[in-house]
RNA sequence: CGGGGCGUAGCGCAGCCUGGUAGCGCAUCUGCUUUGGGAGCAGAGGGUCGCAGGUUCAAAUCCUGCCGCCCCGACCA
Protein backbone atom coordinates (compact mmCIF):
# COMPACT_ATOMS: atom_id res chain seq x y z
CA UNK A 1 0.00 0.00 0.00
CA UNK A 2 0.95 3.71 -0.68
CA UNK A 3 0.35 6.19 1.72
CA UNK A 4 0.01 8.80 -1.12
CA UNK A 5 -3.17 6.65 -1.84
CA UNK A 6 -4.37 5.38 1.99
CA UNK A 7 -6.27 6.15 4.40
CA UNK A 8 -4.30 6.52 7.93
CA UNK A 9 -5.03 9.55 9.35
CA UNK A 10 -2.67 10.41 12.55
CA UNK A 11 -2.90 12.87 15.18
CA UNK A 12 -0.27 14.26 16.83
CA UNK A 13 -2.32 14.72 19.62
CA UNK A 14 -5.03 12.32 21.16
CA UNK A 15 -8.74 14.02 21.84
CA UNK A 16 -8.37 14.54 25.72
CA UNK A 17 -11.70 11.78 26.16
CA UNK A 18 -8.85 9.27 25.56
CA UNK A 19 -7.27 8.78 29.01
CA UNK A 20 -5.80 5.24 29.04
CA UNK A 21 -2.66 4.42 26.49
CA UNK A 22 -4.08 2.36 24.28
CA UNK A 23 -6.98 4.27 23.47
CA UNK A 24 -4.89 7.31 22.63
CA UNK A 25 -2.71 5.43 20.75
CA UNK A 26 -5.39 3.70 18.71
CA UNK A 27 -6.51 6.99 18.18
CA UNK A 28 -3.66 8.89 17.27
CA UNK A 29 -2.77 5.86 14.79
CA UNK A 30 -5.66 6.30 13.10
CA UNK A 31 -6.99 2.60 13.86
CA UNK A 32 -10.52 3.43 14.90
CA UNK A 33 -12.94 6.12 15.28
CA UNK A 34 -15.04 7.10 18.25
CA UNK A 35 -18.99 7.74 16.84
CA UNK A 36 -20.51 7.35 20.59
CA UNK A 37 -19.60 6.03 24.00
CA UNK A 38 -18.32 2.54 23.96
CA UNK A 39 -19.10 2.38 19.92
CA UNK A 40 -16.25 2.43 17.22
CA UNK A 41 -15.93 2.78 13.21
CA UNK A 42 -12.47 0.53 12.47
CA UNK A 43 -10.17 2.59 10.09
CA UNK A 44 -8.35 1.04 7.75
CA UNK A 45 -5.04 0.04 9.71
CA UNK A 46 -7.27 -0.75 13.03
CA UNK A 47 -9.52 -3.15 11.10
CA UNK A 48 -6.47 -4.63 9.34
CA UNK A 49 -5.25 -5.66 12.62
CA UNK A 50 -8.76 -6.71 13.97
CA UNK A 51 -9.21 -9.23 10.89
CA UNK A 52 -5.13 -10.71 11.80
CA UNK A 53 -5.96 -11.00 15.22
CA UNK A 54 -9.20 -12.63 14.28
CA UNK A 55 -7.86 -14.73 12.04
CA UNK A 56 -5.15 -16.13 14.33
CA UNK A 57 -7.97 -16.85 16.43
CA UNK A 58 -9.91 -18.94 13.77
CA UNK A 59 -6.82 -21.25 12.91
CA UNK A 60 -6.35 -22.30 16.86
CA UNK A 61 -10.00 -22.67 16.81
CA UNK A 62 -10.21 -25.12 13.97
CA UNK A 63 -7.25 -26.90 15.29
CA UNK A 64 -8.75 -27.77 18.33
CA UNK A 65 -11.53 -29.34 16.80
CA UNK A 66 -14.08 -26.42 16.57
CA UNK A 67 -16.34 -25.69 13.68
CA UNK A 68 -16.97 -22.10 12.34
CA UNK A 69 -20.24 -21.06 11.98
CA UNK A 70 -22.10 -17.20 11.66
CA UNK A 71 -24.99 -16.70 13.97
CA UNK A 72 -27.21 -13.45 13.48
CA UNK A 73 -26.50 -10.76 15.43
CA UNK A 74 -30.24 -10.12 15.53
CA UNK A 75 -32.28 -12.78 17.66
CA UNK A 76 -35.63 -14.06 18.70
CA UNK A 77 -36.35 -12.54 22.13
CA UNK A 78 -38.75 -16.61 22.68
CA UNK A 79 -35.36 -18.32 22.42
CA UNK A 80 -34.34 -16.48 25.40
CA UNK A 81 -37.54 -16.77 26.84
CA UNK A 82 -37.10 -20.46 26.69
CA UNK A 83 -34.08 -20.25 28.85
CA UNK A 84 -35.63 -18.09 31.16
CA UNK A 85 -32.70 -15.55 30.32
CA UNK A 86 -34.88 -12.76 28.74
CA UNK A 87 -36.24 -11.44 31.82
CA UNK A 88 -33.03 -12.13 33.50
CA UNK A 89 -30.36 -10.38 31.50
CA UNK A 90 -31.25 -6.87 32.74
CA UNK A 91 -30.31 -3.23 31.05
CA UNK A 92 -27.72 -4.92 29.65
CA UNK A 93 -29.60 -6.34 26.81
CA UNK A 94 -30.99 -3.94 23.90
CA UNK A 95 -34.17 -5.20 23.33
CA UNK A 96 -35.67 -3.97 19.76
CA UNK A 97 -39.24 -4.65 18.29
CA UNK A 98 -39.58 -5.25 14.90
CA UNK A 99 -42.50 -4.01 12.30
CA UNK A 100 -44.77 -6.57 13.65
CA UNK A 101 -44.16 -5.82 17.03
CA UNK A 102 -42.16 -8.64 17.31
CA UNK A 103 -39.74 -8.49 20.33
CA UNK A 104 -35.59 -8.93 18.54
CA UNK A 105 -32.68 -8.25 20.94
CA UNK A 106 -29.19 -7.68 19.39
CA UNK A 107 -26.89 -10.42 20.71
CA UNK A 108 -25.05 -9.89 24.07
CA UNK A 109 -23.66 -13.91 23.53
CA UNK A 110 -25.02 -16.91 21.74
CA UNK A 111 -26.03 -19.35 24.09
CA UNK A 112 -29.42 -19.77 23.19
CA UNK A 113 -28.95 -19.17 19.06
CA UNK A 114 -26.32 -22.20 18.96
CA UNK A 115 -28.84 -24.44 21.39
CA UNK A 116 -31.12 -24.38 19.24
CA UNK A 117 -29.13 -24.93 16.32
CA UNK A 118 -27.46 -27.75 17.75
CA UNK A 119 -30.96 -29.33 18.73
CA UNK A 120 -32.43 -29.08 15.42
CA UNK A 121 -30.25 -31.50 13.80
CA UNK A 122 -27.58 -33.60 16.55
CA UNK A 123 -29.89 -36.53 18.20
CA UNK A 124 -27.25 -39.24 18.82
CA UNK A 125 -24.34 -39.77 21.02
CA UNK A 126 -22.49 -40.88 17.60
CA UNK A 127 -22.41 -37.12 16.38
CA UNK A 128 -20.43 -35.58 19.34
CA UNK A 129 -18.30 -34.20 20.57
CA UNK A 130 -19.17 -31.23 18.75
CA UNK A 131 -17.76 -27.63 18.92
CA UNK A 132 -19.40 -24.90 17.24
CA UNK A 133 -18.08 -21.39 16.97
CA UNK A 134 -18.83 -17.79 15.48
CA UNK A 135 -16.97 -14.65 15.70
CA UNK A 136 -19.59 -12.06 15.27
CA UNK A 137 -20.07 -8.31 17.01
CA UNK A 138 -21.52 -8.69 19.98
CA UNK A 139 -24.14 -5.72 21.51
CA UNK A 140 -23.91 -4.96 25.57
CA UNK A 141 -25.36 -1.56 26.84
CA UNK A 142 -23.04 -1.77 29.15
CA UNK A 143 -23.64 1.14 32.19
CA UNK A 144 -20.14 2.72 31.88
CA UNK A 145 -18.40 1.56 28.40
CA UNK A 146 -14.61 3.00 28.88
CA UNK A 147 -10.95 2.67 28.14
CA UNK A 148 -12.03 2.98 24.53
CA UNK A 149 -12.28 -0.90 22.77
CA UNK A 150 -10.90 -2.19 25.67
CA UNK A 151 -15.06 -1.89 27.06
CA UNK A 152 -17.03 -1.30 24.62
CA UNK A 153 -20.48 -1.47 23.84
CA UNK A 154 -20.79 -3.22 20.52
CA UNK A 155 -17.55 -5.55 20.74
CA UNK A 156 -15.66 -8.36 18.44
CA UNK A 157 -16.06 -11.50 20.25
CA UNK A 158 -15.25 -14.88 19.33
CA UNK A 159 -17.61 -17.27 21.05
CA UNK A 160 -17.27 -21.15 20.80
CA UNK A 161 -19.75 -23.27 22.58
CA UNK A 162 -19.53 -27.25 23.15
CA UNK A 163 -21.52 -30.13 23.17
CA UNK A 164 -20.85 -33.26 24.97
CA UNK A 165 -22.94 -37.01 26.01
CA UNK A 166 -21.10 -36.60 29.49
CA UNK A 167 -19.53 -34.68 31.60
CA UNK A 168 -16.16 -36.37 31.09
CA UNK A 169 -16.61 -35.58 27.14
CA UNK A 170 -17.38 -32.18 28.33
CA UNK A 171 -13.96 -31.55 30.35
CA UNK A 172 -11.78 -33.22 27.51
CA UNK A 173 -14.08 -30.03 25.27
CA UNK A 174 -13.10 -27.71 28.30
CA UNK A 175 -9.27 -28.63 28.31
CA UNK A 176 -9.02 -28.71 24.31
CA UNK A 177 -10.37 -24.77 24.69
CA UNK A 178 -8.13 -24.22 27.71
CA UNK A 179 -4.83 -25.18 25.42
CA UNK A 180 -6.31 -23.89 22.35
CA UNK A 181 -6.16 -20.42 23.93
CA UNK A 182 -2.95 -20.43 25.03
CA UNK A 183 -2.15 -21.00 22.03
CA UNK A 184 -3.95 -18.35 20.49
CA UNK A 185 -2.60 -15.50 22.64
CA UNK A 186 0.89 -16.98 22.24
CA UNK A 187 0.73 -16.20 18.91
CA UNK A 188 0.23 -12.63 19.22
CA UNK A 189 3.34 -12.47 21.57
CA UNK A 190 0.90 -12.23 24.77
CA UNK A 191 1.89 -13.92 28.14
CA UNK A 192 -1.55 -14.76 29.19
CA UNK A 193 -2.05 -16.78 32.65
CA UNK A 194 -4.99 -19.25 32.90
CA UNK A 195 -6.25 -18.10 36.66
CA UNK A 196 -10.00 -20.10 38.01
CA UNK A 197 -12.79 -17.72 37.60
CA UNK A 198 -15.64 -17.76 39.64
CA UNK A 199 -17.86 -20.34 38.31
CA UNK A 200 -21.23 -18.69 39.58
CA UNK A 201 -23.94 -20.82 40.43
CA UNK A 202 -23.30 -23.93 38.54
CA UNK A 203 -20.57 -24.49 41.16
CA UNK A 204 -17.33 -27.29 40.21
CA UNK A 205 -13.78 -25.80 38.72
CA UNK A 206 -14.21 -25.51 35.13
CA UNK A 207 -13.94 -21.93 34.72
CA UNK A 208 -10.90 -20.07 33.75
CA UNK A 209 -10.36 -16.42 33.09
CA UNK A 210 -6.68 -15.58 30.58
CA UNK A 211 -5.56 -12.60 31.95
CA UNK A 212 -2.76 -11.17 29.93
CA UNK A 213 0.33 -9.40 31.47
CA UNK A 214 0.27 -5.25 30.65
CA UNK A 215 1.47 -3.20 33.17
CA UNK A 216 -1.65 -0.42 32.85
CA UNK A 217 -4.00 -3.72 33.02
CA UNK A 218 -7.04 -3.11 35.31
CA UNK A 219 -7.09 -6.04 37.41
CA UNK A 220 -4.62 -7.47 39.53
CA UNK A 221 -3.02 -11.42 39.34
CA UNK A 222 -1.06 -12.98 41.92
CA UNK A 223 0.61 -15.85 40.50
CA UNK A 224 3.59 -18.67 40.63
CA UNK A 225 5.99 -17.56 38.44
CA UNK A 226 6.85 -20.92 37.09
CA UNK A 227 3.27 -20.63 34.91
CA UNK A 228 4.36 -17.71 33.25
CA UNK A 229 7.68 -19.67 31.80
CA UNK A 230 5.79 -22.64 31.05
CA UNK A 231 4.14 -20.89 28.33
CA UNK A 232 1.76 -22.66 25.93
CA UNK A 233 1.71 -26.37 24.39
CA UNK A 234 2.08 -25.62 21.07
CA UNK A 235 0.25 -26.52 18.21
CA UNK A 236 1.71 -30.64 17.90
CA UNK A 237 -0.45 -31.84 20.48
CA UNK A 238 -2.56 -34.86 20.18
CA UNK A 239 -6.05 -32.62 19.86
CA UNK A 240 -8.16 -35.72 20.60
CA UNK A 241 -6.06 -37.51 22.82
CA UNK A 242 -5.64 -36.90 26.65
CA UNK A 243 -4.84 -33.60 27.10
CA UNK A 244 -5.63 -33.30 31.09
CA UNK A 245 -2.33 -33.88 32.28
CA UNK A 246 -1.48 -30.61 30.02
CA UNK A 247 -3.66 -28.81 31.40
CA UNK A 248 -3.11 -30.13 35.00
CA UNK A 249 0.06 -29.23 34.40
CA UNK A 250 -1.14 -25.35 34.25
CA UNK A 251 -3.70 -25.25 36.88
CA UNK A 252 -1.92 -27.00 39.89
CA UNK A 253 0.05 -23.92 40.32
CA UNK A 254 -1.33 -20.35 42.29
CA UNK A 255 -3.11 -18.30 39.79
CA UNK A 256 -5.42 -15.42 41.00
CA UNK A 257 -7.49 -12.72 39.96
CA UNK A 258 -7.58 -10.05 42.48
CA UNK A 259 -11.69 -11.46 43.43
CA UNK A 260 -10.59 -14.28 43.60
CA UNK A 261 -7.22 -13.99 45.27
CA UNK A 262 -6.50 -15.44 49.01
CA UNK A 263 -2.88 -15.10 49.89
CA UNK A 264 -2.85 -17.05 52.44
CA UNK A 265 -2.53 -19.70 50.01
CA UNK A 266 -0.50 -18.21 47.91
CA UNK A 267 1.79 -17.96 50.45
CA UNK A 268 1.67 -21.33 51.30
CA UNK A 269 1.76 -22.49 47.80
CA UNK A 270 4.33 -20.42 46.43
CA UNK A 271 7.62 -19.64 48.03
CA UNK A 272 8.43 -16.55 47.85
CA UNK A 273 10.84 -16.19 45.01
CA UNK A 274 8.20 -17.47 42.38
CA UNK A 275 5.38 -15.32 43.94
CA UNK A 276 4.40 -13.03 41.12
CA UNK A 277 1.97 -10.05 41.41
CA UNK A 278 1.62 -8.50 38.41
CA UNK A 279 -1.44 -6.36 36.37
CA UNK A 280 -3.54 -7.88 33.63
CA UNK A 281 -6.62 -7.85 31.31
CA UNK A 282 -9.17 -10.35 30.70
CA UNK A 283 -8.75 -11.68 27.59
CA UNK A 284 -10.72 -14.72 27.47
CA UNK A 285 -13.18 -16.77 29.23
CA UNK A 286 -13.93 -20.21 29.64
CA UNK A 287 -16.47 -21.99 31.70
CA UNK A 288 -18.31 -25.53 31.21
CA UNK A 289 -21.77 -25.02 32.46
CA UNK A 290 -23.10 -28.01 31.86
CA UNK A 291 -26.91 -28.63 31.19
CA UNK A 292 -27.71 -24.91 31.85
CA UNK A 293 -29.29 -24.15 28.75
CA UNK A 294 -29.90 -27.88 27.11
CA UNK A 295 -32.53 -28.59 29.69
CA UNK A 296 -34.97 -26.00 29.83
CA UNK A 297 -34.05 -25.84 25.71
CA UNK A 298 -34.75 -29.47 25.01
CA UNK A 299 -31.34 -30.05 23.38
CA UNK A 300 -31.26 -33.93 24.09
CA UNK A 301 -28.81 -36.55 22.98
CA UNK A 302 -29.82 -40.45 23.06
CA UNK A 303 -26.91 -42.11 24.80
CA UNK A 304 -25.52 -45.38 23.68
CA UNK A 305 -28.34 -46.96 26.31
CA UNK A 306 -31.02 -45.37 24.41
CA UNK A 307 -31.70 -42.45 26.81
CA UNK A 308 -31.97 -38.80 26.18
CA UNK A 309 -30.05 -36.70 28.03
CA UNK A 310 -29.77 -32.47 28.39
CA UNK A 311 -26.31 -32.19 25.78
CA UNK A 312 -23.09 -31.25 28.83
CA UNK A 313 -22.44 -28.24 27.32
CA UNK A 314 -19.69 -25.41 27.54
CA UNK A 315 -18.87 -21.54 26.09
CA UNK A 316 -15.13 -20.00 25.47
CA UNK A 317 -15.36 -16.47 24.52
CA UNK A 318 -12.35 -14.19 23.42
CA UNK A 319 -12.87 -10.40 23.14
CA UNK A 320 -11.03 -9.95 19.99
CA UNK A 321 -11.77 -6.58 19.76
CA UNK A 322 -10.15 -5.99 23.14
CA UNK A 323 -7.19 -7.94 21.93
CA UNK A 324 -6.60 -5.11 19.68
CA UNK A 325 -6.81 -2.68 22.86
CA UNK A 326 -4.94 -5.08 25.41
CA UNK A 327 -1.87 -5.82 22.94
CA UNK A 328 -1.26 -2.20 22.76
CA UNK A 329 -1.24 -2.19 26.75
CA UNK A 330 1.13 -4.47 25.83
CA UNK A 331 3.31 -3.46 23.47
CA UNK A 332 4.32 0.13 23.08
CA UNK A 333 6.71 2.67 23.97
CA UNK A 334 6.40 6.78 24.19
CA UNK A 335 6.47 7.31 20.04
CA UNK A 336 3.63 4.90 19.72
CA UNK A 337 2.47 1.16 19.08
CA UNK A 338 5.06 -1.69 18.75
CA UNK A 339 2.94 -4.59 16.83
CA UNK A 340 4.09 -7.80 17.39
CA UNK A 341 4.88 -9.27 13.83
CA UNK A 342 1.65 -11.99 13.64
CA UNK A 343 -0.50 -8.52 13.77
CA UNK A 344 1.08 -6.03 12.64
CA UNK A 345 -1.34 -4.35 10.27
CA UNK A 346 1.79 -4.02 7.53
CA UNK A 347 4.92 -5.98 7.68
CA UNK A 348 7.09 -3.30 6.87
CA UNK A 349 7.11 0.79 6.58
CA UNK A 350 9.24 1.74 3.56
CA UNK A 351 9.80 5.19 3.97
CA UNK A 352 11.13 7.75 1.47
CA UNK A 353 12.97 10.66 2.18
CA UNK A 354 13.14 12.35 -0.80
CA UNK A 355 9.76 11.57 -3.01
CA UNK A 356 10.79 12.87 -6.66
CA UNK A 357 14.76 12.03 -6.12
CA UNK A 358 15.08 9.39 -9.16
CA UNK A 359 17.72 7.08 -7.54
CA UNK A 360 15.62 7.34 -4.21
CA UNK A 361 12.33 6.47 -5.84
CA UNK A 362 13.37 3.69 -7.85
CA UNK A 363 15.01 1.73 -4.98
CA UNK A 364 11.99 2.62 -2.85
CA UNK A 365 9.86 0.92 -5.59
CA UNK A 366 12.14 -1.97 -5.83
CA UNK A 367 12.29 -2.49 -2.60
CA UNK A 368 7.98 -2.52 -2.21
CA UNK A 369 8.06 -4.83 -5.30
CA UNK A 370 10.57 -7.22 -4.28
CA UNK A 371 8.64 -7.30 -0.21
CA UNK A 372 5.08 -7.53 -1.68
CA UNK A 373 5.89 -10.35 -3.77
CA UNK A 374 7.32 -11.96 -0.28
CA UNK A 375 4.13 -11.42 1.36
CA UNK A 376 5.70 -8.64 3.48
CA UNK A 377 2.72 -6.85 3.00
CA UNK A 378 4.74 -2.88 2.76
CA UNK A 379 3.58 -0.23 3.22
CA UNK A 380 5.45 2.83 1.08
CA UNK A 381 5.70 6.11 2.73
CA UNK A 382 5.86 8.25 -0.47
CA UNK A 383 3.89 11.11 0.80
CA UNK A 384 5.27 14.86 0.52
CA UNK A 385 6.22 15.36 3.80
CA UNK A 386 9.61 15.86 5.85
CA UNK A 387 11.15 13.29 7.00
CA UNK A 388 11.01 13.91 11.06
CA UNK A 389 6.84 13.76 10.05
CA UNK A 390 7.92 10.60 8.62
CA UNK A 391 9.75 9.16 11.50
CA UNK A 392 7.20 9.98 13.68
CA UNK A 393 4.09 8.57 12.02
CA UNK A 394 5.69 4.99 11.26
CA UNK A 395 6.92 5.02 15.25
CA UNK A 396 3.33 5.47 15.99
CA UNK A 397 1.80 3.12 13.77
CA UNK A 398 4.07 0.41 14.96
CA UNK A 399 5.32 -1.48 11.93
CA UNK A 400 7.99 -4.19 12.99
CA UNK A 401 10.12 -2.52 10.05
CA UNK A 402 10.85 0.46 8.93
CA UNK A 403 13.10 0.97 5.73
CA UNK A 404 14.61 4.16 5.75
CA UNK A 405 15.49 4.65 2.06
CA UNK A 406 17.44 8.41 1.34
CA UNK A 407 19.85 9.97 -1.03
CA UNK A 408 22.22 10.21 1.59
CA UNK A 409 22.41 6.50 2.25
CA UNK A 410 22.30 5.72 -1.48
CA UNK A 411 24.87 7.44 -2.35
CA UNK A 412 27.38 5.53 0.02
CA UNK A 413 25.27 2.13 -1.36
CA UNK A 414 23.27 1.93 1.54
CA UNK A 415 19.53 1.95 3.22
CA UNK A 416 18.86 1.76 6.59
CA UNK A 417 16.99 -1.09 8.47
CA UNK A 418 15.15 -0.17 11.64
CA UNK A 419 13.88 -2.73 13.87
CA UNK A 420 10.42 -1.05 15.54
CA UNK A 421 10.88 -2.54 18.99
CA UNK A 422 14.31 -2.35 19.97
CA UNK A 423 14.82 0.97 18.01
CA UNK A 424 18.12 -0.72 16.93
CA UNK A 425 19.48 0.79 12.96
CA UNK A 426 21.70 -0.41 10.50
CA UNK A 427 23.01 0.97 7.40
CA UNK A 428 23.39 -1.86 4.39
CA UNK A 429 22.73 -2.41 0.82
CA UNK A 430 19.31 -2.91 -0.29
CA UNK A 431 19.21 -6.51 -1.26
CA UNK A 432 20.80 -7.33 2.30
CA UNK A 433 17.78 -5.38 3.85
CA UNK A 434 15.63 -6.97 2.13
CA UNK A 435 17.58 -10.70 2.83
CA UNK A 436 16.66 -9.78 6.40
CA UNK A 437 12.77 -8.65 6.04
CA UNK A 438 12.46 -11.28 4.24
CA UNK A 439 14.79 -14.13 4.60
C1' C B 1 -26.88 3.60 38.74
C1' G B 2 -24.22 6.86 42.86
C1' G B 3 -20.12 10.55 42.97
C1' G B 4 -16.92 14.02 40.20
C1' G B 5 -15.54 16.68 35.73
C1' C B 6 -15.91 18.55 30.78
C1' G B 7 -18.61 20.36 25.97
C1' U B 8 -15.52 27.17 22.33
C1' A B 9 -12.43 25.78 14.35
C1' G B 10 -10.31 18.92 12.38
C1' C B 11 -7.06 18.17 17.26
C1' G B 12 -5.07 20.49 21.85
C1' C B 13 -6.48 24.72 24.65
C1' A B 14 -7.42 30.20 26.50
C1' G B 15 -11.55 33.49 27.12
C1' C B 16 -16.50 32.62 31.40
C1' C B 17 -15.44 34.45 37.90
C1' U B 18 -16.17 40.59 36.83
C1' G B 19 -21.79 40.22 30.17
C1' G B 20 -19.99 44.57 25.27
C1' U B 21 -20.34 40.49 19.57
C1' A B 22 -14.30 35.10 19.81
C1' G B 23 -8.57 34.13 20.30
C1' C B 24 -3.73 30.98 20.55
C1' G B 25 -0.82 26.51 18.95
C1' C B 26 -0.99 22.45 15.66
C1' A B 27 -3.51 20.89 11.25
C1' U B 28 -5.59 22.79 6.27
C1' C B 29 -4.94 26.04 1.55
C1' U B 30 -1.45 29.48 -1.61
C1' G B 31 3.60 31.22 -2.60
C1' C B 32 8.83 31.10 -1.77
C1' U B 33 12.90 28.87 0.76
C1' U B 34 13.79 24.09 2.85
C1' U B 35 14.33 18.44 3.26
C1' G B 36 17.96 12.11 7.69
C1' G B 37 13.61 12.77 13.71
C1' G B 38 6.79 16.24 13.61
C1' A B 39 10.79 23.10 9.10
C1' G B 40 11.02 28.82 8.26
C1' C B 41 8.84 33.23 6.28
C1' A B 42 4.56 35.70 4.05
C1' G B 43 -0.52 35.34 3.24
C1' A B 44 -5.52 32.87 3.40
C1' G B 45 -9.76 29.95 4.72
C1' G B 46 -12.46 27.70 8.67
C1' G B 47 -16.47 28.58 14.64
C1' U B 48 -25.11 28.33 14.98
C1' C B 49 -19.18 28.91 21.51
C1' G B 50 -23.48 21.06 22.65
C1' C B 51 -29.14 22.11 22.30
C1' A B 52 -33.52 24.73 24.02
C1' G B 53 -35.61 28.32 26.95
C1' G B 54 -34.95 32.59 30.28
C1' U B 55 -32.64 37.36 32.35
C1' U B 56 -30.58 41.80 29.87
C1' C B 57 -30.07 47.41 25.61
C1' A B 58 -26.48 43.33 24.95
C1' A B 59 -25.04 36.28 26.60
C1' A B 60 -19.46 31.88 24.94
C1' U B 61 -19.87 34.53 29.72
C1' C B 62 -25.51 34.85 34.33
C1' C B 63 -30.07 31.38 35.39
C1' U B 64 -33.15 26.83 34.23
C1' G B 65 -33.88 22.36 31.64
C1' C B 66 -32.14 18.78 28.30
C1' C B 67 -28.38 16.14 25.42
C1' G B 68 -23.46 14.31 24.82
C1' C B 69 -18.61 12.74 26.50
C1' C B 70 -14.78 11.40 30.21
C1' C B 71 -13.07 9.72 35.13
C1' C B 72 -13.87 7.05 40.10
C1' G B 73 -17.09 3.33 42.38
C1' A B 74 -20.63 -1.06 42.08
C1' C B 75 -21.06 -4.98 37.49
C1' C B 76 -18.45 -7.44 32.94
C1' A B 77 -15.38 -10.69 26.43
Amino acid sequence: MRLSRYFMPTLRDAPADAQIVSHRLMLRAGLVRQEAAGIYAWLPLGLRVLRKIEQIVREEMDRAGAVEILMPTLQLADLWRESGRYDDYGEEMLRIKDRHERDLLYGPTAEEVVTDIFRSYVRSYKDLPKNLYNIQWKFRDERRPRFGVMRGREFLMKDAYSFDVDEAGARASYNRMFLAYLNTFARMELQAIPVRADTGPIGGDLSHEFIILAETGESEVFAHRDLVEMGAPGPDIDWFGDLQPLVDQRTRLYAASDEMHDQARFEAEAPPEKRMTARGIEVGHIFYFGEKYSKPMKAVIAGSDGVERPAQMGSYGVGVSRLVAAIIEASHDDAGIIWPESVAPYGVGIINLRPGDAAVDAACERAYAALTTAGKEPLLDDRDERPGAKFASLDLVGLPWQLIIGPKGLAEGNVELKRRATGERQAMPLEAALKVIAP
